[in-house]
DNA sequence: ATGGAGATCGACT
DNA sequence: GTCGATCTCCATA
């Protein structure tokens, strides 16, 4: 099987729009090892300036955020500890929002995710959580800055997602009011939602 | 130069 | 439920 990467023009939407439409469509990482795909089932939007929570309140601009200042589409990764999650910039130019994928449920490539994630988890436990997809599917800081509708690594063109649910995000306390905005997109009684 | 904090995960109690 | 891991970036001095 062999995926499309969806159109640039895709990704000129208002990023709450972004976030929600991300709901069904395919994240998928071509590497030497072989090529991982998966269906993403949960997303969160960061809106630049307004948003506590985001790297990029208040215009913050440093060598990190650079990336979000920039077009729509491209891969924003970050390292968290011991981990990294992944991020479509989205906005116009000069607007600094983004998109995290929380997780996604594996399409293609499942035993090279066992293999990276270890082969006596369950079949959950591969993808459902921003830090966890990311290692199965190999996405790294190496990855930082690139198109996200060109390989290696692209969105495509999924399924239909239906009963969406709203609500809000995760891990982020203390980030005063912006905890409260229902920032947060996720396929409702699909298991690899992260808790 | 140094220290602190963070959009997490997994092991252990 | 708590805690430790062990990274990169950024703000201080």
């Amino acid at each position: 099987m062999d995926f499309k990467p969806i159109d640039r023009s895709y990704f000129n939407q208002p990023t709450l729009y972004l976030a929600e439409s991300l709901l069904g469509k395919l994240l998928v990482k071509e590497t030497e090892e072989g090529t991982t795909a998966g269906w993403i089932v949960e997303t969160e939007a960061y809106k630049g300036p307004k948003d506590r929570a985001a790297h990029s309140f208040g215009n913050r601009r440093t060598k990190r955020t650079e990336v979000m200042f920039g077009p729509a589409g491209y891969i924003y990764t970050y390292v968290m500890h011991t981990h990294c999650l992944v991020n479509i910039v989205s906005g116009e130019l000069d607007k600094p929002e983004a998109v995290l994928i929380r997780a996604v449920e594996p399409c293609m490539g499942i035993d090279l995710m066992y293999e990276r994630r270890g082969l006596n988890k369950k079949k959950v436990e591969l993808t459902n959580g921003p830090g966890k997809l990311t290692k199965a599917m190999g996405i790294t800081n190496e990855d930082y800055g690139l198109p996200s509708f060109h390989p290696p690594l692209f969105i495509a063109e999924g399924r239909m997602s239906v009963n969406i649910e709203i609500g809000t995000r995760i891990g982020i306390e203390n980030s005063g009011e912006a905890k409260d905005y229902l920032w947060r997109f996720w396929e409702k009684h699909n298991a690899f939602v992260s808790k």
